[in-house]
DNA sequence: TTACTATATGAGTATATGTACATATAACTA
DNA sequence: TAGTTATATGTACATATACTCATATAGTAA
């Protein structure tokens, strides 16, 4: 049941927050990992697992590697989209995660923190 | 995160078709546990892991204990509702227990099969 | 070329999860 | 009372999952 897939992936803190970020903007993985606060090896794993199972889409620009959410996805499945705006955004550590990544990226060019 | 918790519960394809079986009535555990062709403690576990998060609730009459949605749970989390009503709709296997589901239920009274 | 940066991935480990089986509890029935 | 039915739960086990550490790969820069 691919209903039942997308809930596992959604089942898991890191991958909320992740896309809590992606929700937005294209992030490259040192962005996200710096937001998050977490090691670069699990960020990798999860978009690793977001990319499988098709809620996200990368692309590569330079030596950075660029992840969005995948807009197929947010059709074919339009709750994921309302839990993405409504329910996401009340989490508390979402907002902060949000925080952060403006603060990394006022700091210039990516991934040079 | 509540909402991670939620996921997690729906991340799971007996407790995807139990919800579907309770979206529109009231059932005992002997009912679901037929029309899910599943042993009845394995349905026992998942109605208690259901109810520990709030996505059920049960009422003793007699000897059954008779399960339904809860629907505050559906108040505060209105994305369930559309992912009982439109996505749960869509996968074959509910649909199908949903006939098994009619079948038990058309013998007559709950739990003598 | 060499060094550095960004990212992915294999190995190992700890923990969580789903299942079946056996058993306990409680209510009904004869 | 004894037997039966409905439900819950403890134990054991197999599998899945998330994490860290170490390493591999690939692009950039000097």
């Amino acid at each position: 049941m691919k209903l039942v897939k997308i809930f596992k992936v959604l089942g898991d803190e890191t991958r909320i927050r992740i896309l809590n970020l992606l929700k937005n903007s294209e992030l490259c993985v040192c962005e996200i990992t710096y937001a998050l606060d977490a090691t670069q090896s699990n960020i990798s794993k999860h978009l690793a697992k977001l990319s499988d199972t098709d809620f996200v889409i990368s692309s590569k620009k330079a030596q950075w590697i660029s992840y969005k959410i995948n807009p197929i996805m947010l059709e074919e499945y339009p709750f994921i989209q309302v839990i993405l705006k409504q329910e996401v955004e009340k989490i508390q550590q979402c907002q902060e995660d949000l925080v952060k990544l403006a603060e990394c990226q006022s700091k210039g060019i990516p991934c040079e923190w």
